[in-house]
DNA sequence: ATTCGATGTATCGCCGCGATACAACTTCCT
DNA sequence: AGGAAGTTGTATCGCGGCGATACATCGAAT
């Protein structure tokens, strides 16, 4: 996810834009990676880093604060392993989640798709679809399409504005981050179509978009 | 560019990694959008918008403590448009290149492609293109497909690894943010080519610099 | 006549993140 | 045996990006 700030190169969109929902990303992703087991900050930094691909950085200058945000809300619980051998030794400690945290994740997960999730977001509900099942999974990538296609025609009449008056170069750089969009829109709907006829080739129905 | 940051759904990249430049990019944006000439805060917020793409934010809560960084460095100074009109009225302010801002900018312009640039500062230097000569050009392009192939490479071991232990969704993901980057070298291949081109068929070897 | 939208400057607080420090355990070289 | 190097692990600091927000002026449309 993501990075200026403006975005980056491959014209990844940074705008979080419209408003923001109540879970951040970063909650999300930790509440996600919990789930499965306990674990200690620098687990979940090494897994975050793997489930969410190579592209994907996570400092502790995120992660503990975060860690300690979550544990003063209730979310999580941290659990010292063993508090032992006197003194010093900074013990390691086990994050866990509490049923509140199990509340909300499930919450998240389920109220998916309709939502303002932005783009971090949905790497991160992707990186958990194995633990989904299909029809929230339909939700999710629909409302992600749904919201490409969005910025897709919003850029449209930009697009078409800058072509006219802007030289080649900046042109360029627009016409290359449309093609990113576009080719993430079709990577979607191949998705889309293999989590439907999974499903059993049932029609699209009112799910997409409310 | 920008970011986030955590990048993007398109796989945008989110390590700025390694040594970071001394200029930093909302700093050489600035400089270059006001190379061409003065502008006011909301001014060059808008065409920083416009020239990075539809795809690009860029927040007042960045711009303005920009601006003031970049005055106190002596980048750039502020004119107060006619102090006028009496007490009230908050006046106007045209920010404008000093002769060390321009040097800067340059400095900056003219050194790029084998330093450390990262995603956020290729866009950026992109959009000045036409302010550059096909030598300097050719240089930052390189640079930057050398670096995206550092990554892919990089990247490489890490989707081997992830194919054989990662679940469908998980790999699907990775996979997409591999082809994103792939995309973007074919898209660097191809200017890099015209570019060649345009300077006369010039072969590649080590010409480039002069 | 007033509402609306664009132009314009500015700040606050949250928090992401790079850098850095510190500590203990493991592994492997010599 | 010793010790360098690498991995696992927790934690903080300061810089600065950014969303939200407030405030002010102006021209144009209703």
């Amino acid at each position: 996810m993501v990075s200026m700030r403006v975005a980056s190169g491959a014209a990844p969109v940074t705008g979080k834009g419209e408003l923001m929902a109540k879970t951040d990303v970063l909650t999300l992703a930790i509440l996600g990676i919990l789930e499965t087991s306990p674990l200690h900050g620098y687990q979940i930094r090494k897994q975050l880093g793997g489930e969410l691909g190579p592209f994907r950085a996570l400092s502790y200058g995120s992660l503990y604060p975060a860690l300690k945000r979550m544990v003063r809300e209730g979310l999580i619980g941290a659990d010292a392993g063993e508090e032992s051998t006197r003194g010093s030794r900074r013990s390691k400690i086990e994050y866990r989640l509490t049923d509140a945290g199990m509340a909300r994740l499930h919450e998240e997960l389920a109220e998916a798709g309709t939502s303002t999730w932005e783009d971090d977001a949905f790497d991160v509900r992707f990186s958990m679809f194995d633990r989904t099942d299909s029809v929230t999974r339909l939700r999710i990538l629909e409302g992600r399409r749904t919201r490409l296609a969005q910025r897709l025609e919003d850029a449209g009449m930009n697009l078409r504005r800058v072509r006219e008056r802007q030289d080649g170069y900046t042109a360029e750089l627009h016409r290359h981050g449309l093609e990113t969009v576009e080719r993430e829109v079709e990577w979607l709907d191949r998705l889309i179509d293999e989590e439907r006829s999974a499903l059993g080739g049932k029609p699209s129905s009112a799910g997409a978009d409310n």
